[in-house]
DNA sequence: GAATGTCCGAATGTTAACATCACGACAAAC
DNA sequence: GTTTGTCGTGATGTTAACATTCGGACATTC
Protein backbone atom coordinates (compact mmCIF):
# COMPACT_ATOMS: atom_id res chain seq x y z
CA UNK A 1 0.00 0.00 0.00
CA UNK A 2 1.43 3.18 -1.21
CA UNK A 3 5.12 2.65 0.25
CA UNK A 4 5.43 5.95 -1.29
CA UNK A 5 5.94 4.64 -4.92
CA UNK A 6 8.91 2.74 -3.83
CA UNK A 7 9.56 -0.07 -5.87
CA UNK A 8 9.21 -3.65 -4.85
CA UNK A 9 12.09 -5.33 -3.01
CA UNK A 10 13.03 -7.49 -5.18
CA UNK A 11 14.81 -9.68 -2.79
CA UNK A 12 15.42 -13.41 -4.32
CA UNK A 13 14.71 -16.09 -2.36
CA UNK A 14 16.88 -19.09 -1.33
CA UNK A 15 15.65 -22.75 -1.38
CA UNK A 16 14.69 -23.70 1.78
CA UNK A 17 12.53 -20.84 2.19
CA UNK A 18 10.55 -22.23 -0.33
CA UNK A 19 10.60 -25.52 0.90
CA UNK A 20 9.91 -24.37 4.81
CA UNK A 21 6.68 -22.70 2.83
CA UNK A 22 5.57 -26.23 1.21
CA UNK A 23 6.08 -28.00 4.63
CA UNK A 24 4.41 -25.48 6.91
CA UNK A 25 1.08 -25.36 3.66
CA UNK A 26 1.51 -29.00 4.54
CA UNK A 27 0.94 -28.92 8.01
CA UNK A 28 -1.87 -26.17 8.06
CA UNK A 29 -3.51 -28.38 5.02
CA UNK A 30 -3.73 -30.91 7.54
CA UNK A 31 -1.08 -33.59 5.66
CA UNK A 32 0.89 -33.75 8.56
CA UNK A 33 -0.71 -33.79 11.66
CA UNK A 34 0.32 -32.35 15.26
CA UNK A 35 3.10 -35.01 16.72
CA UNK A 36 3.56 -36.70 13.48
CA UNK A 37 7.19 -37.29 12.10
CA UNK A 38 8.89 -34.78 9.49
CA UNK A 39 11.52 -37.20 7.85
CA UNK A 40 14.19 -35.27 6.07
CA UNK A 41 14.40 -38.15 2.98
CA UNK A 42 10.78 -37.81 3.05
CA UNK A 43 10.40 -34.34 2.44
CA UNK A 44 13.62 -34.01 0.09
CA UNK A 45 11.56 -36.61 -2.09
CA UNK A 46 8.44 -35.30 -2.18
CA UNK A 47 9.84 -32.15 -2.70
CA UNK A 48 12.66 -33.09 -5.17
CA UNK A 49 15.41 -31.09 -3.38
CA UNK A 50 17.59 -32.45 -1.52
CA UNK A 51 18.31 -33.00 2.27
CA UNK A 52 20.41 -29.71 2.60
CA UNK A 53 17.50 -27.19 1.92
CA UNK A 54 14.94 -29.56 3.70
CA UNK A 55 17.23 -29.26 7.18
CA UNK A 56 17.52 -25.93 6.87
CA UNK A 57 13.51 -25.26 6.31
CA UNK A 58 13.01 -27.47 9.46
CA UNK A 59 15.30 -25.36 11.34
CA UNK A 60 12.98 -22.21 10.61
CA UNK A 61 9.86 -23.71 11.09
CA UNK A 62 11.71 -24.78 14.80
CA UNK A 63 12.10 -21.10 15.44
CA UNK A 64 8.56 -20.71 14.36
CA UNK A 65 7.42 -23.43 17.21
CA UNK A 66 5.85 -25.59 14.27
CA UNK A 67 8.21 -27.99 14.79
CA UNK A 68 10.55 -29.64 17.87
CA UNK A 69 13.42 -31.05 16.90
CA UNK A 70 15.94 -33.43 18.85
CA UNK A 71 19.33 -34.53 18.59
CA UNK A 72 19.50 -37.75 16.08
CA UNK A 73 15.66 -37.89 16.50
CA UNK A 74 14.18 -35.90 14.18
CA UNK A 75 11.98 -33.23 13.76
CA UNK A 76 8.12 -33.73 14.81
CA UNK A 77 4.69 -31.29 13.99
CA UNK A 78 4.17 -29.41 17.40
CA UNK A 79 1.05 -30.59 20.02
CA UNK A 80 -0.37 -28.05 21.56
CA UNK A 81 -1.38 -29.10 25.28
CA UNK A 82 -3.44 -26.80 27.02
CA UNK A 83 -0.63 -25.94 28.71
CA UNK A 84 0.95 -24.85 25.45
CA UNK A 85 -2.32 -23.02 24.53
CA UNK A 86 -2.39 -20.58 27.98
CA UNK A 87 1.39 -19.79 27.30
CA UNK A 88 0.58 -18.72 23.80
CA UNK A 89 -2.11 -16.53 25.50
CA UNK A 90 -0.44 -14.40 27.97
CA UNK A 91 2.44 -14.15 25.24
CA UNK A 92 0.39 -13.34 22.84
CA UNK A 93 -1.24 -10.51 25.31
CA UNK A 94 2.00 -9.20 26.11
CA UNK A 95 3.27 -8.68 22.69
CA UNK A 96 0.02 -7.40 21.32
CA UNK A 97 -0.25 -4.86 23.90
CA UNK A 98 3.09 -3.36 23.08
CA UNK A 99 2.06 -3.44 19.28
CA UNK A 100 -1.14 -1.63 20.24
CA UNK A 101 0.74 0.98 22.46
CA UNK A 102 2.91 1.52 19.45
CA UNK A 103 0.28 1.63 16.76
CA UNK A 104 -2.26 3.73 18.37
CA UNK A 105 0.69 6.41 19.20
CA UNK A 106 3.04 6.10 15.98
CA UNK A 107 1.09 4.31 13.27
CA UNK A 108 0.84 6.27 9.67
CA UNK A 109 -1.68 6.51 8.02
CA UNK A 110 -1.19 4.47 5.65
CA UNK A 111 -0.54 1.68 8.05
CA UNK A 112 -4.40 1.79 9.18
CA UNK A 113 -5.81 1.57 5.80
CA UNK A 114 -3.98 -1.42 5.96
CA UNK A 115 -5.25 -2.88 9.01
CA UNK A 116 -8.95 -2.18 7.96
CA UNK A 117 -8.60 -3.46 4.63
CA UNK A 118 -7.18 -6.78 6.69
CA UNK A 119 -10.65 -6.11 8.70
CA UNK A 120 -12.42 -6.13 5.66
CA UNK A 121 -11.55 -8.61 3.45
CA UNK A 122 -13.05 -10.96 6.41
CA UNK A 123 -16.49 -9.85 5.35
CA UNK A 124 -16.34 -11.77 2.01
CA UNK A 125 -15.10 -15.13 3.48
CA UNK A 126 -17.08 -17.98 3.37
CA UNK A 127 -14.69 -21.29 4.29
CA UNK A 128 -13.18 -21.50 7.90
CA UNK A 129 -9.66 -22.17 6.74
CA UNK A 130 -9.96 -19.31 4.98
CA UNK A 131 -11.16 -16.73 7.95
CA UNK A 132 -8.43 -18.56 10.13
CA UNK A 133 -5.72 -17.07 7.06
CA UNK A 134 -7.67 -13.58 7.34
CA UNK A 135 -7.57 -13.58 11.24
CA UNK A 136 -4.10 -13.85 11.34
CA UNK A 137 -3.55 -11.74 8.19
CA UNK A 138 -5.27 -9.39 10.35
CA UNK A 139 -2.96 -9.42 13.39
CA UNK A 140 0.23 -9.64 11.06
CA UNK A 141 -0.80 -6.20 9.88
CA UNK A 142 -1.46 -4.60 13.33
CA UNK A 143 2.08 -5.68 14.09
CA UNK A 144 3.27 -4.54 11.05
CA UNK A 145 2.05 -1.07 11.57
CA UNK A 146 3.76 -1.17 14.91
CA UNK A 147 7.00 -1.09 12.76
CA UNK A 148 8.63 -2.83 15.45
CA UNK A 149 10.67 -5.18 14.10
CA UNK A 150 11.72 -7.11 16.65
CA UNK A 151 8.27 -6.97 17.99
CA UNK A 152 7.04 -8.48 14.67
CA UNK A 153 10.14 -11.21 15.05
CA UNK A 154 8.84 -12.78 18.18
CA UNK A 155 5.30 -12.38 17.30
CA UNK A 156 6.38 -14.72 13.89
CA UNK A 157 8.02 -16.59 16.44
CA UNK A 158 4.74 -17.74 17.82
CA UNK A 159 2.21 -16.76 14.62
CA UNK A 160 2.21 -20.44 13.47
CA UNK A 161 1.18 -21.79 16.75
CA UNK A 162 -1.40 -19.25 17.03
CA UNK A 163 -2.62 -20.57 13.33
CA UNK A 164 -2.42 -23.70 14.44
CA UNK A 165 -4.57 -22.98 17.42
CA UNK A 166 -7.04 -21.30 15.97
CA UNK A 167 -7.75 -24.41 13.30
CA UNK A 168 -7.94 -26.66 16.33
CA UNK A 169 -11.04 -24.63 17.08
CA UNK A 170 -12.37 -25.36 13.58
CA UNK A 171 -16.14 -27.01 13.94
CA UNK A 172 -16.79 -25.46 17.26
CA UNK A 173 -19.01 -22.58 17.12
CA UNK A 174 -18.30 -22.32 13.55
CA UNK A 175 -21.57 -20.21 13.17
CA UNK A 176 -20.45 -17.94 15.19
CA UNK A 177 -17.51 -17.64 14.45
CA UNK A 178 -18.10 -16.49 11.19
CA UNK A 179 -20.81 -14.29 11.97
CA UNK A 180 -18.88 -12.59 14.25
CA UNK A 181 -15.79 -12.16 13.84
CA UNK A 182 -15.59 -10.07 11.05
CA UNK A 183 -17.71 -7.34 13.06
CA UNK A 184 -15.34 -7.59 15.42
CA UNK A 185 -12.04 -7.24 14.57
CA UNK A 186 -13.53 -3.42 12.28
CA UNK A 187 -14.47 -2.90 16.05
CA UNK A 188 -10.42 -3.17 16.75
CA UNK A 189 -9.50 -1.10 12.88
CA UNK A 190 -11.85 1.61 14.16
CA UNK A 191 -10.36 1.65 17.84
CA UNK A 192 -7.00 1.85 16.19
CA UNK A 193 -7.67 4.57 13.89
CA UNK A 194 -9.14 6.75 16.31
CA UNK A 195 -6.33 5.75 18.28
CA UNK A 196 -8.28 5.03 21.43
CA UNK A 197 -5.23 3.13 23.25
CA UNK A 198 -7.42 2.08 26.36
CA UNK A 199 -10.43 1.16 24.26
CA UNK A 200 -8.10 -0.43 21.79
CA UNK A 201 -6.30 -2.80 24.43
CA UNK A 202 -9.73 -3.63 25.87
CA UNK A 203 -11.16 -5.09 23.13
CA UNK A 204 -7.99 -6.70 22.17
CA UNK A 205 -7.71 -8.58 25.33
CA UNK A 206 -11.98 -9.21 24.72
CA UNK A 207 -10.97 -10.51 21.28
CA UNK A 208 -8.43 -12.66 22.57
CA UNK A 209 -10.74 -14.05 25.76
CA UNK A 210 -13.21 -15.24 23.04
CA UNK A 211 -11.00 -17.68 20.84
CA UNK A 212 -9.14 -18.68 24.04
CA UNK A 213 -12.01 -20.28 26.01
CA UNK A 214 -13.70 -21.94 23.55
CA UNK A 215 -11.84 -24.24 24.22
CA UNK A 216 -11.98 -24.25 27.83
CA UNK A 217 -15.74 -23.57 28.09
CA UNK A 218 -17.31 -24.71 24.82
CA UNK A 219 -20.54 -23.16 24.01
CA UNK A 220 -23.42 -25.84 24.86
CA UNK A 221 -25.91 -24.64 22.09
CA UNK A 222 -23.26 -25.77 19.38
CA UNK B 1 18.48 -25.80 42.78
CA UNK B 2 16.86 -29.07 44.16
CA UNK B 3 14.76 -29.89 41.31
CA UNK B 4 13.57 -32.33 43.51
CA UNK B 5 15.98 -34.54 43.14
CA UNK B 6 15.71 -35.56 39.81
CA UNK B 7 19.05 -36.36 37.70
CA UNK B 8 20.80 -34.25 35.26
CA UNK B 9 18.80 -33.72 31.54
CA UNK B 10 21.83 -35.50 30.21
CA UNK B 11 21.23 -34.76 26.46
CA UNK B 12 24.07 -34.46 24.13
CA UNK B 13 24.50 -31.43 21.99
CA UNK B 14 25.24 -31.71 18.28
CA UNK B 15 28.14 -30.03 16.98
CA UNK B 16 26.42 -27.23 15.51
CA UNK B 17 25.49 -26.11 19.09
CA UNK B 18 29.27 -26.44 19.72
CA UNK B 19 29.67 -24.15 17.37
CA UNK B 20 27.67 -21.37 18.00
CA UNK B 21 28.87 -21.22 21.44
CA UNK B 22 32.27 -20.44 19.91
CA UNK B 23 31.11 -17.85 17.59
CA UNK B 24 28.91 -16.38 19.83
CA UNK B 25 32.11 -16.11 22.75
CA UNK B 26 34.22 -15.07 19.66
CA UNK B 27 31.34 -11.84 19.19
CA UNK B 28 31.21 -11.00 22.82
CA UNK B 29 35.12 -11.42 23.30
CA UNK B 30 35.64 -8.64 20.13
CA UNK B 31 36.97 -10.57 17.90
CA UNK B 32 34.27 -10.48 15.18
CA UNK B 33 33.29 -6.41 15.82
CA UNK B 34 29.56 -5.06 14.63
CA UNK B 35 29.34 -5.36 11.20
CA UNK B 36 31.97 -7.69 10.14
CA UNK B 37 31.66 -10.77 7.75
CA UNK B 38 31.07 -13.61 9.29
CA UNK B 39 32.48 -16.48 6.28
CA UNK B 40 32.06 -19.45 6.27
CA UNK B 41 34.84 -21.28 5.04
CA UNK B 42 37.02 -18.83 7.23
CA UNK B 43 34.87 -20.13 10.32
CA UNK B 44 35.14 -23.50 9.45
CA UNK B 45 38.93 -23.55 9.17
CA UNK B 46 39.33 -22.08 12.44
CA UNK B 47 37.01 -24.32 14.18
CA UNK B 48 38.30 -27.34 12.00
CA UNK B 49 34.93 -28.06 11.09
CA UNK B 50 32.82 -28.91 7.62
CA UNK B 51 31.12 -25.77 6.61
CA UNK B 52 27.62 -27.48 7.26
CA UNK B 53 27.47 -27.07 11.08
CA UNK B 54 28.79 -23.71 10.62
CA UNK B 55 25.97 -22.82 8.14
CA UNK B 56 23.45 -24.31 11.13
CA UNK B 57 25.42 -22.54 13.78
CA UNK B 58 24.91 -19.28 12.10
CA UNK B 59 21.03 -19.73 11.26
CA UNK B 60 20.56 -20.17 15.03
CA UNK B 61 22.72 -16.76 16.01
CA UNK B 62 20.66 -15.12 13.16
CA UNK B 63 17.73 -16.37 15.73
CA UNK B 64 18.75 -14.11 18.51
CA UNK B 65 19.24 -11.56 16.46
CA UNK B 66 23.48 -11.39 17.06
CA UNK B 67 23.92 -12.02 13.17
CA UNK B 68 22.13 -10.99 10.19
CA UNK B 69 22.73 -12.95 6.55
CA UNK B 70 21.31 -12.02 3.57
CA UNK B 71 20.81 -14.36 0.33
CA UNK B 72 24.58 -15.00 -1.19
CA UNK B 73 25.76 -12.45 0.61
CA UNK B 74 26.92 -14.20 3.86
CA UNK B 75 26.50 -13.20 7.47
CA UNK B 76 27.50 -9.86 9.26
CA UNK B 77 27.53 -9.18 13.20
CA UNK B 78 24.69 -7.49 13.68
CA UNK B 79 25.23 -4.05 14.80
CA UNK B 80 22.79 -1.58 17.05
CA UNK B 81 21.83 1.24 15.76
CA UNK B 82 20.06 3.68 18.75
CA UNK B 83 16.50 2.95 16.69
CA UNK B 84 17.16 -0.91 17.45
CA UNK B 85 18.25 -0.26 21.19
CA UNK B 86 15.06 1.16 21.61
CA UNK B 87 13.14 -1.57 20.03
CA UNK B 88 15.17 -3.93 22.46
CA UNK B 89 14.41 -1.42 25.53
CA UNK B 90 10.78 -1.51 24.73
CA UNK B 91 10.10 -5.55 23.90
CA UNK B 92 12.48 -6.49 26.64
CA UNK B 93 9.72 -4.32 29.13
CA UNK B 94 6.65 -6.23 27.68
CA UNK B 95 8.34 -9.18 28.03
CA UNK B 96 9.83 -8.54 31.85
CA UNK B 97 6.37 -7.48 32.91
CA UNK B 98 4.68 -10.81 32.13
CA UNK B 99 7.87 -12.56 33.13
CA UNK B 100 7.96 -10.69 36.85
CA UNK B 101 4.57 -11.05 36.99
CA UNK B 102 4.61 -14.87 36.55
CA UNK B 103 7.20 -14.91 39.10
CA UNK B 104 5.47 -13.01 41.60
CA UNK B 105 2.42 -15.42 41.37
CA UNK B 106 3.41 -18.82 40.69
CA UNK B 107 7.20 -19.00 41.10
CA UNK B 108 8.60 -21.66 43.53
CA UNK B 109 10.20 -20.59 46.70
CA UNK B 110 13.63 -22.89 44.86
CA UNK B 111 13.08 -20.82 41.73
CA UNK B 112 13.45 -17.43 43.92
CA UNK B 113 16.35 -19.20 45.75
CA UNK B 114 17.96 -19.20 42.53
CA UNK B 115 17.01 -15.22 41.69
CA UNK B 116 19.23 -14.92 44.85
CA UNK B 117 22.06 -16.51 44.56
CA UNK B 118 22.31 -14.70 40.78
CA UNK B 119 21.67 -11.37 42.59
CA UNK B 120 24.47 -12.67 45.56
CA UNK B 121 27.03 -13.69 42.71
CA UNK B 122 27.41 -9.71 41.34
CA UNK B 123 28.80 -8.92 44.93
CA UNK B 124 32.43 -10.62 43.86
CA UNK B 125 32.92 -9.54 40.61
CA UNK B 126 35.59 -7.03 39.81
CA UNK B 127 36.02 -7.59 35.91
CA UNK B 128 33.13 -5.55 33.90
CA UNK B 129 32.93 -8.28 31.44
CA UNK B 130 32.09 -10.68 33.82
CA UNK B 131 29.64 -7.96 35.74
CA UNK B 132 27.90 -7.90 32.09
CA UNK B 133 27.40 -11.81 32.04
CA UNK B 134 26.15 -11.78 35.87
CA UNK B 135 23.76 -9.22 34.91
CA UNK B 136 22.19 -11.56 31.87
CA UNK B 137 22.85 -13.85 34.01
CA UNK B 138 20.09 -12.37 36.63
CA UNK B 139 17.48 -12.06 33.86
CA UNK B 140 18.07 -15.47 32.46
CA UNK B 141 17.26 -16.69 36.07
CA UNK B 142 13.95 -14.51 36.49
CA UNK B 143 12.84 -15.57 33.35
CA UNK B 144 13.46 -19.52 34.05
CA UNK B 145 11.34 -18.94 37.44
CA UNK B 146 8.69 -17.49 35.47
CA UNK B 147 8.31 -21.46 33.98
CA UNK B 148 7.52 -20.10 30.79
CA UNK B 149 9.06 -21.90 27.75
CA UNK B 150 8.00 -19.67 25.04
CA UNK B 151 8.60 -16.46 27.05
CA UNK B 152 12.15 -17.66 27.74
CA UNK B 153 12.32 -18.26 24.13
CA UNK B 154 11.16 -14.74 22.83
CA UNK B 155 13.49 -13.80 25.67
CA UNK B 156 16.45 -15.10 23.85
CA UNK B 157 15.77 -14.34 20.82
CA UNK B 158 17.01 -11.08 22.10
CA UNK B 159 19.47 -11.94 24.79
CA UNK B 160 22.25 -11.89 22.88
CA UNK B 161 21.37 -8.47 21.40
CA UNK B 162 21.07 -7.27 25.08
CA UNK B 163 24.45 -8.21 26.06
CA UNK B 164 25.53 -6.66 22.99
CA UNK B 165 24.19 -3.60 24.06
CA UNK B 166 25.82 -4.04 27.54
CA UNK B 167 29.46 -4.30 26.35
CA UNK B 168 28.86 -1.25 24.88
CA UNK B 169 28.45 0.38 27.91
CA UNK B 170 31.58 -0.86 29.40
CA UNK B 171 33.77 2.07 29.82
CA UNK B 172 31.15 4.53 30.16
CA UNK B 173 30.36 5.43 33.93
CA UNK B 174 32.18 1.84 34.67
CA UNK B 175 32.61 2.86 38.27
CA UNK B 176 28.96 3.79 38.89
CA UNK B 177 28.48 0.70 37.38
CA UNK B 178 30.19 -1.89 39.31
CA UNK B 179 29.27 -0.34 42.55
CA UNK B 180 25.22 0.25 42.46
CA UNK B 181 24.80 -2.76 40.13
CA UNK B 182 24.96 -5.40 42.83
CA UNK B 183 22.68 -3.89 45.13
CA UNK B 184 20.32 -2.94 42.70
CA UNK B 185 19.65 -7.03 41.49
CA UNK B 186 19.52 -7.74 45.18
CA UNK B 187 16.49 -5.05 45.32
CA UNK B 188 14.57 -6.95 42.48
CA UNK B 189 15.31 -10.05 44.12
CA UNK B 190 14.12 -9.19 47.57
CA UNK B 191 11.27 -7.45 45.57
CA UNK B 192 10.42 -11.13 43.70
CA UNK B 193 11.03 -13.04 47.27
CA UNK B 194 7.79 -10.77 48.78
CA UNK B 195 5.83 -10.67 45.83
CA UNK B 196 5.01 -7.91 45.67
CA UNK B 197 4.24 -7.59 41.86
CA UNK B 198 3.48 -3.77 41.90
CA UNK B 199 6.89 -3.07 43.56
CA UNK B 200 8.78 -5.57 41.46
CA UNK B 201 7.35 -3.66 38.58
CA UNK B 202 8.88 -0.39 39.41
CA UNK B 203 11.84 -1.32 40.54
CA UNK B 204 12.77 -3.21 36.90
CA UNK B 205 11.55 -0.54 34.65
CA UNK B 206 13.76 1.54 36.86
CA UNK B 207 16.57 -0.81 36.38
CA UNK B 208 16.12 -0.91 32.21
CA UNK B 209 16.02 2.79 32.92
CA UNK B 210 19.42 2.64 34.00
CA UNK B 211 21.00 0.77 31.25
CA UNK B 212 19.25 2.45 28.86
CA UNK B 213 19.91 6.30 29.68
CA UNK B 214 23.61 5.97 29.71
CA UNK B 215 23.42 5.98 25.96
CA UNK B 216 21.40 8.73 25.23
CA UNK B 217 22.38 11.04 28.23
CA UNK B 218 26.22 10.17 29.41
CA UNK B 219 26.94 11.16 32.60
CA UNK B 220 28.74 14.55 32.67
CA UNK B 221 31.14 13.69 35.70
CA UNK B 222 32.98 10.87 34.19
C1' DG C 1 34.42 11.55 -19.45
C1' DA C 2 30.28 9.21 -17.88
C1' DA C 3 27.62 5.32 -18.65
C1' DT C 4 27.13 0.73 -20.06
C1' DG C 5 28.58 -4.04 -20.88
C1' DT C 6 31.44 -7.98 -19.90
C1' DC C 7 34.31 -10.83 -17.32
C1' DC C 8 36.61 -12.76 -13.22
C1' DG C 9 37.05 -14.05 -8.44
C1' DA C 10 35.15 -15.23 -4.17
C1' DA C 11 31.70 -16.23 -1.53
C1' DT C 12 27.33 -18.73 -0.64
C1' DG C 13 23.66 -22.31 -2.17
C1' DT C 14 23.06 -27.11 -3.26
C1' DT C 15 23.93 -31.85 -3.75
C1' DA C 16 25.06 -36.68 -2.73
C1' DA C 17 27.91 -39.90 -0.30
C1' DC C 18 29.81 -41.22 4.15
C1' DA C 19 29.84 -41.57 9.40
C1' DT C 20 27.37 -41.69 13.50
C1' DC C 21 23.67 -42.37 16.49
C1' DA C 22 19.05 -43.90 18.71
C1' DC C 23 15.46 -47.12 18.99
C1' DG C 24 13.39 -51.61 18.90
C1' DA C 25 13.62 -56.68 18.65
C1' DC C 26 15.60 -60.62 20.07
C1' DA C 27 18.27 -63.59 22.95
C1' DA C 28 20.84 -64.75 27.07
C1' DA C 29 21.51 -64.58 31.99
C1' DC C 30 20.06 -64.18 36.64
C1' DG D 1 9.72 -63.53 34.71
C1' DT D 2 12.38 -59.65 34.77
C1' DT D 3 16.44 -57.73 33.50
C1' DT D 4 20.49 -57.01 30.78
C1' DG D 5 23.26 -57.28 26.62
C1' DT D 6 23.69 -57.45 21.66
C1' DC D 7 22.56 -56.48 17.07
C1' DG D 8 20.28 -54.58 13.01
C1' DT D 9 17.71 -51.04 10.89
C1' DG D 10 16.62 -46.58 9.72
C1' DA D 11 17.05 -42.35 10.66
C1' DT D 12 19.98 -37.99 11.43
C1' DG D 13 24.77 -35.64 11.62
C1' DT D 14 28.71 -34.54 8.85
C1' DT D 15 31.62 -33.99 5.02
C1' DA D 16 33.51 -32.49 0.55
C1' DA D 17 32.67 -31.53 -4.22
C1' DC D 18 29.78 -29.07 -7.52
C1' DA D 19 26.60 -25.17 -9.13
C1' DT D 20 25.00 -20.62 -8.72
C1' DT D 21 25.23 -15.94 -7.65
C1' DC D 22 27.00 -11.37 -6.22
C1' DG D 23 30.29 -7.55 -6.51
C1' DG D 24 33.81 -5.14 -8.49
C1' DA D 25 37.43 -4.32 -12.14
C1' DC D 26 38.28 -3.57 -16.61
C1' DA D 27 37.29 -2.53 -21.28
C1' DT D 28 34.08 -0.48 -24.48
C1' DT D 29 30.91 2.82 -26.36
C1' DC D 30 28.61 7.17 -27.03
Amino acid sequence: MSEQGRVAPARRRGLADEVADRIREAIFAGTYAPGAQLREVELAGALDVSRGPVREALLRLEREGLVRSAWHRGATVTTLSPADVAELDSLRAALEQLAVRQVAAHASDDDLATVEQAAERMRRVEDEHEMVRCDIAFHDAVYAAARHRRLEEAWQAIRSQVHLFLLTRIGVRSADYLAHIPEEHRELAAALRARDTERALTLFAAHRLHAFDVLTDPDPRT
